[in-house]
DNA sequence: AAGGTTGTTCGATGAATATCGAATGACCAT
DNA sequence: ATGGTCATTCGATATTCATCGAACAACCTT
């Protein structure tokens, strides 16, 4: 494990990597679970798979420039890439406003 | 051939399929080229691709709800489904302001 | 009917992806 | 140091995907 991780810088992400990385509906929950702007502690997000896969999806998200991971004692913080609003304008926005998974349509009472 | 193309009800169609769809760049670019709201021949789309990956895309885009397809004698024309957008208001205009190949539909095309 | 044009379908193939369990590495507490 | 917690990496596997050429089907023209 490196105490430091690798970020793409956001001007070499490319459109079609970040709607790639929003294509899965794990990773998808993810995202709209930060999309408050709040940190999250690596294991906030109860989801139904293996720890080795969702290591995967945080790298995938990561590599796609979408969130960042620091490191805090034997921790890891994820946090949504505030400079990918200045590379995509509005998409996170509109993504996040359609997708099931938002917390909003959670208390709004979802099925 | 079919006369008639399987088209999903829009209802049924995920958020996380049409970003899928979307995050291959020649799909993405064929959109972009649908954009202006025209229809298109199946074969105005010069792609550097074989005609059997460009039907794959196609059905691929026609799955995900993004397209319709016609028969017209022996042609084929694409369009992009109208109802896509009271599915996911605004989704296809913030994807599309944000992808790269706007450009060149602009140069051709013009707004 | 015979032939040409236009997409689709059918294998086949190599690359990418999602998933897991096990092993490993980094860090903290004792 | 020793052990525990947390996340990553490593193999392995099954699935999906992009791509091609070949064969086929639908349609129009002659």
């Amino acid at each position: 494990m490196q105490e430091h991780y690798a970020h793409p810088e956001m001007k070499t992400v490319q459109l079609a990597d970040v709607l790639h990385a929003l294509s899965d509906p794990l990773r998808l929950r993810i995202v709209a679970a930060l999309a408050t702007g709040d940190e999250r502690g690596w294991g906030d997000f109860d989801a139904p798979v293996a720890p080795s896969t969702l290591s995967h999806h945080m790298k995938v998200l990561r590599q796609a420039g979408l969130v960042t991971h620091r490191r805090e004692g034997t921790r890891c913080i994820v946090a949504l890439r505030p400079e990918l609003e200045a590379r995509f304008p509005g998409l996170l926005d509109t993504v996040l406003r359609l997708a099931p998974e938002r917390a909003a349509a959670d208390r709004t009472g979802g099925e």
